[in-house]
DNA sequence: CATGGTCTCTGACTTTAGTCAGATATCGGT
DNA sequence: ACCGATATCTGACTAAAGTCAGAGACCATG
């Protein structure tokens, strides 16, 4: 089959069928809207951002929390530092209703792999796995923002403190080469900072502050922020780009090898590297940085 | 991740993406209850049908037909043969319309692919295919029917027509052997009989009038038919099963080869048959006959 | 040609989902 | 204490989606 003509048998299929057992087992005689607001309190106790993260009207949550409130479900009372903020909290009948609607969800996914066999409940996991990763990492947008606001910096704090944790000795920013000009690239998933790369000035520019939040990884981000940044070294009329790592980012290293950079010896008096690696880079190459 | 919550996150993702997208796509200022119907016009032309199809409440698909009959779409009328069945037509506005709503149908499969680049678009046109088909063949329900009852005759029409056509000699059942007495097994996907398999009562018994249809093939149906047949012979204490089968029916011996069966003499004067096989059963294997 | 059953339609209704315009309370800063 | 901004709520509204009970036309059959 055609491939567009497969994505549209595909949409039609998989929304018919999970689309209607969804209906059928989240039912549990309450409006829908009102089960979607149920299953986010927990995750979220904040109105607003419940709001944000439903895309509802503001009108249209109050309502439906009022809902749940005379049902016992949860409890609504003003914000402890901000009281026009309200918090939502799950009572224990909430806490309940919320464990029937888990389990409701467990069936819908268990009723989908019963009828298959040890093999093909395998092979659609893995299937379901590949689709997931795949519609994702293509909603995964990337932009130069400024180096020191709020996607950059939400970036770097987990980033050093993921180094930290994983390098020999520590981390701290104070002892390590700085970025300090240059470009700064942040992707975002759903308009949250998801991975973070920097293209740091110099002669040849040098990659710096890679990283990708665990929770996304495998989506292709770090390959497509690398290429973010060989697209802005080009365009920068660079002919080459380097980069230093540490041992202990085997993850990165892999990358770095798979996308044509080769090792050399140390460039840089860089505390916290180990390897060093250098691109060369064809004018021509100043490709659409699209994905696996 | 755990297979069950591999499912459940898949279900998320993609009803959330595509969903959204169905939604932003396909809305043309008409109810999507309207939408549903224009699509499945064409396809669909009989009221009755459609209202089963779409399981719809008569009178609110009543009102829809109205909508789109006052929209100019369509125009209906008495049937031919039965006047209080009516027909519905799209007229060359609807056919337009349909013609739009196909367009935006690909533009969204177009939207998932596009950011994709060539490897990561064969790799999710893959997936898909595989999820679809499994979540397909999840169901497909197995029955033992009546050999004269609609399903069976439905199967048994399409079988000999295509038999017919691909046998070099062609095919007609007053020639071959019959299948007089036994179970008879149908296949149906949604109602609609997809496949079929019989076991005619003999020592041993014989495997007789497999087959799937077209449009079904690659679902694992016929193995599943095959199986259950098995479990009828193991549990009328057959210790063995034979069949025969055409040369022109390459797909169907290689499933009987790699489901046990082994090529032997002819046992029978079947005049259409070319290849002859057996397979021992197991008094302990009548299990589950579930898929890939 | 009467009769029971089938098919579609209309009218009257409900629920769900959502929008929009203020009203009210609270905050941070001056 | 006052001002403008922010967060939530209430009331009034609309559209979509769906349900239910007949009404009326039509069919097959005795």
């Amino acid at each position: 089959m055609e491939p567009v003509a497969q994505v549209r048998s595909f949409n039609r299929t998989v929304t018919e069928r999970v689309g209607a057992l969804m209906d059928s087992y989240l039912d549990l005689g309450r409006p829908l809207g009102a089960n979607r607001v149920l299953w986010e309190v927990g995750a979220v106790t904040d109105v607003r951002e419940l709001r944000a993260r439903l895309d509802l009207d503001s009108g249209y949550l109050s309502r439906l929390l009022r809902t749940l409130e005379a049902e016992g479900l949860v409890t609504v009372r003003a914000g402890a530092d901000d009281r026009r903020r309200r918090t939502i909290t799950l009572t224990a009948a909430g806490r309940a209703e919320r464990a029937r609607l888990d389990e409701r969800s467990d069936d819908l996914a268990r009723s989908l792999l019963e009828p298959l066999n040890e093999r093909g409940r395998t092979q659609l996991v893995e299937a379901m796995r590949t689709v997931e990763r795949l519609l994702t990492s293509g909603i995964v947008e990337l932009a130069a923002e400024d180096p020191a606001g709020d996607g950059a910096r939400a970036c770097l704090q987990r980033y050093f403190a993921e180094i930290d944790e994983r390098f020999e000795a520590g981390f701290s920013e104070d002892v390590a080469l700085p970025f300090d000009s240059g470009v700064f690239v942040v992707a975002r998933l759903r308009g949250e900072p998801i991975g973070c790369g920097a293209l740091k000035t110099a002669d040849p520019p040098e990659i710096k502050r890679m990283w990708v939040a665990p929770e996304a990884r495998g989506l292709g981000v770090g390959r497509r922020i690398l290429a973010e940044l060989e697209r802005h070294a080009v365009l920068e009329g660079a002919t080459a780009i380097r980069l230093e790592t540490n041992r202990a980012l085997t993850e990165a290293q892999a990358l770095y090898r798979s996308s044509g950079y080769v090792e050399v010896e140390a460039f840089n008096a860089e505390p916290y590297a180990d390897y060093w690696f250098t691109k060369t880079l064809t004018p021509g190459t100043a490709t659409n940085p699209s994905l696996p």
